[in-house]
DNA sequence: TGTTTAATATCGTTA
DNA sequence: TAACGATGTTAAACA
């Protein structure tokens, strides 16, 4: 097969110059190391990055049938009329190996991409949100520390009230489970004993699951509805406004 | 730019016939939906499936920098001099935006891929090698039941010993952590309430967390030592066995 | 280097 | 549909 052994000399010298292969065609996949896996002949897309990222996607769905993280060392070569790629990692120690019967097509690519990734609307910017505005909470509610490390984990936020009785906040951006109830209990156990006085205990949230509120209720857990997309939008509206302060001063 | 009007021609067939959809390019991407995400140009690669299933590949790295779920609904239209792909879903209600701005490359295909994927080696095989083969726990060890239900998720095995005490097994198919061992002590909480006697507990796992041995020491918890790997070896031994067995009744 | 936690986690099973 | 645990989770932050 003088195309798949063709194929097989752009796939090194791609590889050797850090391109992106993009590779489609016919092959079998097999896996063996954190766990194994087989798959028989079919149509799919393979991409290997400059990283040695290994990707294979089948024709439907969103993530990748297999794949090997970035970094993994890759050898190419003919056995027979089948393009071999066998891509192997030594930590943990898996092997990827690529059997290619039939090329439809192979491009490599040398990409440049340096633009920052910005994300917001995560658990951090909840937490953020109520730092720069602790009303969110309640009126009179005031941050003494955050992340403060208790014995298992640490806590998200711990503040006092308007009648200063400490409070212990954990934040969720999905709706909460029980285990996130227990978790904040077992907190407030620690802070108990730390301080010697039972702290308020309160659970922010987008939305609690049936059971979570039960147990928060048994348990006179308190909790406060904030989604990570409101929680954006009062740190952007705040921002805006620090600066519209800083212009004026 | 014509190339980028016959481009959106191409990508429109293609969605309507089901194709894969691979673009490289110079690309600027938005994402507002669970999350907010703000991505400036620079060269990627993108994948539209036959399910409308969207990723965007930057040069390295194993995961998509922006992706859509199965299903969403594409729209492609030309702004001026660029690319316009916008790709929505309903629930949860999110929009992913791609403004190309040039063209590298564009491929569609229609790709055949009905092989079936088989997985082995998952905690799921480890529970089984255990069920088959009991004294991977110990000598004189039985299985009482699997999958249990107690208050909060399931005992992955009850047994007995030797001695008739009852043991609660625990698998983990990586590394065990504080956490795991914890969980593993409410379950047998949830037993010694249900049966009135403290049952022995026992966690399988490849390795403990070094925070994971001392609490498990500290709460009397036991542990053997089992890989998914070894756990898929004894199974097909056994199963030869079985065969073996079966072919001489 | 090892551990812990968040993630647009995803994906499957079960009640 | 909601809840819950497994995943070859991955990836980043932290000690």
């Amino acid at each position: 097969m003088t195309e798949l052994a063709d194929a097989l000399e752009r796939v090194r010298e791609a590889l050797g110059a850090g391109k992106v292969v993009l590779l489609v065609g016919e092959m079998e996949v097999t896996y063996e190391g954190r766990s194994m896996s087989w798959l028989g002949r079919g149509e799919r897309i393979l991409m290997i990055k400059g990283d040695r990222s290994v990707l294979i996607h089948r024709p439907k769905g969103c993530e990748p049938v297999n794949w090997q993280p970035p970094g993994s060392h890759i050898e190419a070569w003919l056995e027979g009329d089948r393009l071999i790629l066998s891509c192997n990692r030594t930590a943990p120690p898996e092997r990827l190996k690529i059997t290619v019967s039939r090329l439809v097509q192979l491009a490599t690519h040398k990409l440049a991409d340096e633009a920052e990734f910005e994300m917001h609307a995560r658990e951090e910017d909840m937490k953020l949100a109520i730092i720069e505005e602790p009303c969110i909470i309640e009126e009179g509610f005031r941050i003494v520390e955050s992340e403060r490390p208790v014995r298992e984990g640490a806590i998200d936020i711990l503040g006092v009230d308007s009648q200063d009785r400490l409070v212990v906040v954990e934040i969720k951006r999905e709706r909460a489970s029980k285990e996130d109830v227990k978790q904040l209990s077992r907190y407030a156990d620690q802070i108990e004993l730390e301080f010697g006085r039972r702290p308020r205990s309160i659970l922010v949230a987008p939305s609690l699951s049936t059971s979570a509120a039960s147990l928060a209720a048994r348990l006179g857990i308190e909790s406060r509805r904030l989604s990570p997309r409101r929680a954006q939008e009062i740190l952007r509206k705040r921002r805006g406004l620090d600066r519209f302060l800083a212009g004026n001063g």
